[in-house]
DNA sequence: TGAATACATAGTGAAATAACTATGTAGCGC
DNA sequence: GCGCTACATAGTTATTTCACTATGTATTCA
């Protein structure tokens, strides 16, 4: 908190860590996955979203390490790759008012 | 949490609301503001980032209601506009790895 | 009133991020 | 091999966000 003040390098992380957050699908895609593992198509219906946008999304997720991936035949199951994210996702949460 | 999921408008608000904290001045300003009430000046200085650049993240903080002024005399006294901030901005400082 | 201090805003161009459509690939069952 | 299902990627255009420079406004004090 106060290390932040100081280090900006910590804060430029931190704060590409967050965009990778702030986004509306993305959100409810680490907010499903703090309940289980998923494939891609159950998290598709869940959303409501275009399987595309959601596999684009997902990617953006995979590439900053926020979830990973295991294939397992013809399923890609999806699970949360960072244990403080439930946290997060649950004080976020908390912030919509 | 799991209304997130189901909630798309709520994502969307709380997306627009992470985007304003998901930038490497603007998490620094807000961990700073934390601690106490500081000047526009207090705060360049902290950071050492030219004072334009503080004013305008500023101003997109003040729009989106994270934090307030208090003009008293020849200063802009800024403070937190929401009591749930520091609880976010301490979350989010734990995931500075 | 005029200069100095503290802060705010405008304008600009570059870069990141967005949504969307279309198409590609890989594993499985017949 | 063929077709189906599940998932991934490419390509395009629009919008947002960025940093930066320059300039403007308001208050105080001599």
């Amino acid at each position: 908190m106060a290390d932040l003040v100081r280090d900006s390098k910590k804060a430029v992380r931190i704060a590409y860590f967050m965009r990778a957050v702030a986004h509306p699908i993305r959100i409810r895609v680490l907010a499903i996955l703090c309940e289980r593992e998923l494939t891609v198509t159950e998290i598709t219906e869940a959303l409501g979203v275009p399987q595309a946008i959601v596999s684009q999304q997902l990617k953006i997720l995979r590439t900053r390490e926020l979830v990973k991936v295991s294939r397992r035949g013809l399923y890609a199951y999806y699970s949360l790759a960072r244990s403080d994210l439930k946290k997060l996702v649950c004080c976020i949460g908390k912030c919509g008012k």
